[in-house]
DNA sequence: TGTTATACCAAACAAGCGTTTGTTTTAGGA
DNA sequence: TCCTAAAACAAACGCTTGTTTGGTATAACA
């Protein structure tokens, strides 16, 4: 007697399928209040649906989040790797992945911004997932750092990461209509790359 | 027939008062997990009593929430404007208060870290007071570099921003064992002050 | 066109939340 | 020593939370 396996037919997704405003609608709210601050409820009433039919696309809370999060990185990642392309020099690929992430982190991703407003910890289920993703990203600028001509007293690994601090903590106290988002990064770079002191001053 | 007000008579504090255990408990917690992910129970819990015990000392989880960060911002201001005093050029001043900021904020107070973590917008019932401590705070810092000998073409607000922002951002990487936070903190500074530039190479 | 996996609704669930209430213990001042 | 305010407990309140369940409409494929 053969043993009957169902056979479980897939069929593509439906067109009217409402993952992805699902999506958009979670990275909006993780965005601008935080992953313990926004509930499903709020989530699933922004994209049309009610709370229960979320779990249909996505496990839990913390699936969710991780989906998002995943996701902006992803975006980020492209946008800042295409940036770079365009560049030649060693500083100019730089400052073109700067520009390219203190845009996205500013005025265009929600999902992007996730990653700067969910720690890891927030999600102890998914933590290692988003770190690892973290990682991933930041690999992609310390190749970039390791490539410039440095003086040897300077420390690329602090010097990589105070660069990243300080281009998202303009998240912080940027606000559009004055400097445009790569006009910030620039001259953020600009104060790492130059001298700051008066001529004639001393120390 | 005259009003009898109530004497209500007023009494010293008991010694065995159990508020500042309480702060100390709703400190540590809100440093580590964040405002909402933190419960009234807990925070009662580790202060060795009961979640409605607190409401004598604190009108709501808001107001604890307050009252942290109030001590946060009024410690740090303490130690930094005590540890600018002891220099004497505006660019030693600065870094002594650069110095003791990242003190405070890499290893020793669960108060001045409930700064980094909590965000104004988590609390709207307190919202104001929390970004009118901020500021006080920042306040320090901008005359600190407003006293700076910087050339013409250095824009002083973005220099300050980005300056507190990279401080701030160690919190994200620092791990005790390698440098000491004034360590960290002295390295940032340089790499704002000195160009990083390998001598002969070109931009 | 009929079948069925897809995608949702409607309603409930247990657990946990911040907070309130009434009562009890206890230390400080007369 | 007695009285009273301080400071806590014990237990509940109403509500919200993330999640589960059972049912139903419908688009996709045979």
């Amino acid at each position: 007697m053969t043993t009957h396996t169902a056979p479980r037919q897939q069929r593509a997704p439906r067109q009217d399928n409402r993952r992805q405003p699902l999506l958009d609608a979670a990275a909006a709210l993780f965005r601008t209040r935080g992953f313990h601050a926004v509930t499903m409820r709020e989530i699933a009433r922004e994209a049309g649906m009610l709370a229960g039919s979320v779990y249909y696309h996505f496990s839990s809370k913390d699936d969710l989040l991780v989906s998002v999060y995943e996701e902006g990185v992803r975006r980020i990642t492209e946008r800042v790797a295409e940036a770079c392309q365009d560049a030649e020099t060693p500083w100019a690929k730089l400052e073109a992945a700067c520009c390219a992430h203190t845009e996205m982190l500013l005025d265009e991703s929600d999902y992007a911004q996730v990653i700067l407003k969910v720690m890891p910890e927030d999600v102890p289920s998914g933590q290692a997932q988003l770190i690892d993703c973290r990682d991933e990203y930041e690999g992609l600028f310390r190749d970039l750092v390791d490539a410039l001509p440095l003086a040897a007293s300077v420390d690329r690994t602090i010097f990589r990461l105070t660069l990243i601090g300080a281009l998202n903590s303009a998240r912080n106290w940027y606000r559009p209509g004055g400097k445009s988002p790569a006009e910030v990064a620039r001259e953020i770079m600009k104060l790492m790359k130059n001298p700051l002191l008066k001529e004639g001053s001393q120390i």
